[in-house]
RNA sequence: GGUCUGGUAGCUCAGUUGGAUAGAGCAUCUGCCUUCUAAGCAGACGGUCACAGGUUCGAAUCCUGUCCAGAUCACCA
């Protein structure tokens, strides 16, 4: 039995024997740090069923507790609050008890699986910050799950196909002088996005020349030679055109390769993926379904709606009056695709944008209506905006902060400080770059991760990212930090002798935080936030570093002592290590 | 206009079943490297928790209204 659930009946006990009263529930915290003692019961609920003063029951059943729980030593009261203090040795046996600090926390794997799909960029672009905050909550979210026992797929939809790579085609073809990757030295899916960028340039000229001879703005946008050509070359891929179709091929090839390469340095990996051009299309044999199951309905013009004014919303178009799909259509299909494929998928996380709320709100009530189980596990993984100071981030325009660029960025300053710092000057060239994409990747994805993803976030590109403080380099140091102690230490094999160790108040803390890493996983998991894990990485590592200019670990005369503080600092940077690991950050030995 | 989200120190953010004097980092200022890595530690300064009501022993947290910011409400994707 957890500790906690024992002083909660004990005091109800107490409650029962001095005041024959019977309490619903006890309120626990952990107590703060201006007061002496690790966990708090609350006096004031009680006093519903137990009439008196505040103080006096607290120091009653202060009194029974430490009576009756070998693991409280002592306690005080202050104001309604009873602070009960725990002994050393209960905090050394939980120490001592941990086989391996590397899995403590994480829940073996179950059986069903969830799917969490992340990325699901347009073929038409590099990727940017946007994507970049996308990726890394997605891989998060999808460590922090496994972590709390689930099975987990990673997935992304590829939006490959679409007037946007009609656009970039059309301008390749029209301006491209048959340029390559290779003849350009450029990545592909940069080629591809600057004729997107030509694309738009071409296409407003067009719109300024038509709103010359007197067009409206709507009808030069709509009559520009250069739309209309995309618009029939879509067609003409929509109807297999052979030419079609080999460009649109080779042009997301080099697209794929390009977003290969930028997954790869940012350090994030799918286990599987699903293209738009194969699932754009599905959908339409589960309308026909829906109609008969009644959860659909057909207006007058032929177009099926979903009627979903009883949930608060208004009637949503599924399939249009021509038969054809709309996006909801295929969000249908590919969700029951992706459990075809996969039978043991219970549930689905949809890393995508805030922008998206109300889709993802009506794709989960219409695919709970139709019936399907796991329609009640999904979730969709919400982020707020990533915008600059002068405003939205756009690709067309060319506004964007681009994720190799970003990372290039973020590995540079981690040079400069490093080679300022000159503390690992020994280091081969390769070592050395290896590390500063280490700290540069680390400092990034902290930044990100660390606020709650329902929040926008204002990057401003001429304020660098810190590398101080609250951040992932300050995490990844104080786990270096300790490699050097180890490494100094030696072997260390012997068992600790609890009886003659006298713990000292900063070890106290730590263990205390050590020990809610578990709890801390598994609401991480229930809430989907990387932040939390984040936030309590910095708390240990806060807490670690205080102890570390405190207290001496290697220069002691006890032994005992020494070998406990080894043994606290090799765990503690093992739950750096596992904790950063659901972040998608790793850490250095040295720094 | 309807709906959803956010508003906490100059800036960036914590604050998850309502609990004690609202916490960190950055910035500014003081100390600390002949002792385990100073990307650090110890401390100072800094708050009408957007605003106004309400609920109660107790509200940054729950309810109502107002203000501000963003998103969304297409036979677009």
């Amino acid at each position: 039995m957890k500790l906690q659930q024992k002083i909660e009946s004990e005091i109800k006990n107490a409650v029962e024997k001095i005041y024959g009263a019977t309490l619903e529930s006890v309120e626990l915290q952990t107590t703060r740090k201006d007061f002496e003692g690790d966990i708090t019961a609350v006096v004031f609920p009680m006093l519903r069923v137990v009439k008196g003063n505040p103080v006096q029951i607290g120091e009653a059943i202060g009194a029974f507790l430490v009576e009756n729980v070998a693991e409280i030593s002592k306690f005080n009261v202050v104001q309604g609050f009873l602070n009960l203090v725990l002994s050393d040795a209960y905090y050394l046996e939980f120490f001592n008890s941990v086989q391996d600090f590397s899995t403590f926390g994480k829940v073996p794997q179950g059986d069903t699986a969830i799917m969490v799909e992340y990325s699901s960029p347009n073929t038409n672009k590099p990727l940017h910050l946007g994507h970049v905050r996308n990726v890394l909550l997605g891989y998060s979210v999808a460590e922090i799950e496994k972590a709390a026992g689930k099975k987990v797929y990673k997935t992304q939809i590829i939006n490959d196909r679409g007037i946007h790579i009609c656009k970039s085609m059309l301008a390749w073809e029209k301006f491209g002088n048959e340029e390559t990757p290779a003849t350009t030295n450029l990545k592909g899916d940069k080629l591809v996005g600057n004729y997107y960028v030509k694309f738009d340039q071409e296409y407003k000229k067009e719109i300024q020349a038509l709103k010359e001879i007197g067009k409206t703005e709507e009808e030069a946008k709509a009559q520009a030679p250069l739309i209309k050509e995309a618009q029939e070359m879509l067609r003409k891929w929509e109807a297999g055109d052979e030419e079609t179709v080999a460009l649109w091929n080779k042009m997301n090839g080099w697209v794929y390769a390009g977003f290969e390469e930028t997954y790869k340095n940012i350090g994030v990996d799918f286990d599987f993926y699903y293209y738009e051009s194969d699932t754009y299309l599905l959908g339409k044999d589960i309308i026909e379904e829906g109609i008969k199951k009644g959860v659909f309905f057909m207006k007058d013009d032929g177009s099926i709606w979903c009627d979903l004014t009883e949930e608060g919303l208004d009637e949503k178009l599924v399939l249009r009056s021509d038969g054809t799909a709309v996006y909801m259509t295929q969000d249908i299909g590919t969700a029951v695709q992706r459990v075809k494929d996969h039978p043991d998928v219970g549930g689905m996380i949809y890393t995508v944008g805030n922008e998206q709320d109300y889709h993802f709100k009506v794709l989960f009530l219409i695919l709970k209506k139709l019936g399907y189980s796991w329609a009640e596990n999904l979730f969709h993984l919400s982020y707020g905006m990533v915008d600059l100071p002068s405003g939205k981030m756009k690709s067309r325009e060319g506004t964007v902060v681009d994720a190799d660029d970003l990372i290039e960025q973020m590995t540079e300053t981690a040079r400069k400080i490093s080679e300022e710092l000159g503390k690992i000057d020994d280091f081969s060239i390769e070592e050395k770059e290896a590390l500063y994409k280490m700290i540069g990747l680390g400092a990034l994805k902290y930044y990100i991760l660390k606020v709650d993803p329902k929040k926008r976030i204002l990057f401003n590109p001429e304020e660098s990212v810190d590398f101080q403080g609250n951040t992932g380099p300050f995490i990844q140091y104080t786990y270096a930090r300790i490699q050097s102690i180890l490494r100094k230490a030696g072997k260390v094999s012997t068992a600790l002798d609890l009886t003659s160790i006298k713990i000292h108040a900063k070890e106290k803390e730590l263990i205390k935080i050590i020990q809610q890493y578990p709890d801390t996983i598994q609401l991480a998991a229930e809430n989907y936030s990387p932040a939390l894990i984040a936030n309590y990485t910095y708390d240990l590592v806060k807490e670690f570093n205080s102890f570390y200019q405190n207290v001496p670990i290697l220069a002691t005369d006890n032994e005992q002592e020494k070998l406990f503080r080894i043994k606290l600092s090799a765990a503690v940077a093992e739950v750096i290590k596992s904790a950063f690991s659901l972040l998608g950050i790793d850490v250095p030995e040295r720094m």
